[in-house]
DNA sequence: GTAATAGTGTCTCTGAGACACTATCGG
DNA sequence: CCGATAGTGTCTCAGAGACACTATTAC
C-alpha cells in the first residue's frame, strides 16, 4: 500500500463518497419509460432511480449492475456512463458525487411489479434524478436517431413496421414511413423470411447488419 | 451530519478517492497541443496532465481549476467534464476514480515555460492520460466541426481566413475555402471593419453572432 | 500593370421529405 | 372483388463540395 511522506494512505484524506444511479429505460405502451422504486431509509417514500454507493474495489459498471440487481432484480445488462452530478447539496447525507448511467432494455427483462413512469410525463423524482432521466432520454434518443435499434430491443428478426414503431416510441414522435425505410435499410439485411399471420401483405423480416 | 443506524456517517465507509485531470488544449504552430507537466513525487519524471484529488467540499469544476493553477499557473477558464476513468489498476497508489476534463484556451493564457505536446504526435503519458487526451481531442474536434470557434480562441473580430486556419489546426486537416465560408457565415455577423496592412484584398472582419 | 488574397456564381451530387403509385396478402 | 398493409418511383428542396470566375488591395 502506497503511503505519503506522513505515512497516510490516500483513503486517510477526507474525500467525497461516490454513488452510481441508473436510468433504466424501456418501451411500454408505445412510450419510453424509466424504472423507479420507492426509497426506504433516507428520503423514504420518494421515487428514485436505482442507485448505490461505489465500493472501494468495484468498477462503476459493477456498482451499476449491483444497484439494478438489489433494487429491481435486473441482471446482465451493461449500463453506459452519462456524466457526474456534483452539486455539493445534491444529497443531504453528506458529500456524494453521483455518476449517472443509462441503459435501454426490453420490457420482459423487468419484473412485472417494477415501477415504471413515462419519461415525458414523469412525476418529481428525488435528489437530482430528474436531470439524470432527462440526460438519459436525450442520450438514447440521439442514438435512435442515427441507427436502427442500437440497443437491440427487437429480437433476431423484425419487420420494418416493428422497427419503425419502436423508434417512434423511443423518440416520442411519428416518423415518415418511406424516409424511415430508406434511412435504416442500409444497416439491415433481409433474413429471407416474412411475417405471416397478419392482415395485409406479409412484411419481409430483417436483422441488423454488421 | 447524517448517521446510519450504526452511527456511522457516509465518510466512515471505505470508498474510492476521486481525482480530476484536465486536458488543457491550445493551438500552436498550426496544430492542437496539450499542456503537460513532469510529475514530482509519485511516478516522478513522467509526463502527466494537470490533476489533483477532489476535496470533500469542492465541486469538480473547482478542483479542475485548482489543478490548473497549481500545476501550470492557469486561471479563469471553465473545463468541461468528459467522463470517468475507473480502471481499478489505473493508479497504483490506491483506488482512484479520475474524472477527465477538457478545455481549449488561447496560447497566451499559458506561461511561456508550460510543456506542450502535439495531440497527434504525443509521447507516452502516465497512467491513462493518453486515453484522456484522445477523448478530449475528439470532443473539441466534434464541436469545431459544427460551430465556428466555439471555444472563443479568436478575439472579438477576425477574418474568415483566420477562422479557417484555426479550424484546420484544431481538426488537423485542410478545409475547402468556399464550403467552409458558407458553412460558418450563418453564425457570424460582420463588424463592418476590414483587416488592413496585409497583402492582397483586405478581408472583412466578423464576430460570432449571439 | 502584376501578384496576392478575398469573395461569389453556379453546377453536380446526395440525402431528406412528400406524394402517389404499385404489390401482395386474407377473406 | 375489397380492405389492409408492404414496398417503390419520382419530384423537390437544401446543403456539401468542386471549380471557375470576379473583386480589391499593395506594390
Amino acid at each position: 500500500m502506497w503511503r505519503d511522506e506522513t505515512g497516510r494512505s490516500l483513503a486517510d484524506y477526507p474525500h467525497p463518497s461516490v454513488a452510481v444511479d441508473v436510468a433504466l429505460l424501456t418501451v411500454v405502451d408505445g412510450a419510453l419509460q424509466v424504472a423507479v422504486h420507492r426509497r426506504a431509509g433516507h428520503a423514504a417514500g420518494e421515487l428514485a432511480l436505482p442507485g448505490t454507493f461505489v465500493r472501494i474495489d468495484e468498477t462503476l459498471a459493477a456498482a451499476a449492475l449491483r444497484a439494478l440487481r438489489e433494487h429491481i432484480g435486473v441482471t446482465g445488462r451493461s449500463p453506459e456512463q452519462l456524466r457526474v452530478f456534483d452539486d455539493p447539496d445534491r444529497d443531504d447525507r453528506g458529500r456524494v458525487l453521483a455518476i449517472a448511467h443509462v441503459d435501454l432494455v426490453p420490457r420482459d427483462v423487468l419484473d412485472d411489479d417494477v415501477g415504471l413512469v413515462a419519461v415525458d410525463r414523469r412525476p418529481r423524482l428525488t435528489f437530482d434524478h430528474d436531470a439524470m432521466v432527462a440526460a438519459a432520454a436525450e442520450h438514447v434518443r440521439a442514438r435512435y436517431r442515427r441507427d436502427p435499434d442500437p440497443a437491440g430491443l427487437l429480437g433476431a428478426a423484425f419487420t420494418l413496421a416493428e422497427l419503425q414503431g419502436l423508434h417512434e416510441a423511443v423518440l416520442g414522435a411519428p416518423l415518415p414511413k418511406d424516409t424511415f425505410r430508406r434511412h435504416v435499410l442500409a444497416d439491415l439485411e433481409p433474413t429471407g423470411g416474412v411475417r405471416t399471420g397478419t392482415v395485409g401483405k406479409p412484411a419481409r423480416l430483417y436483422r441488423r447488419a454488421g
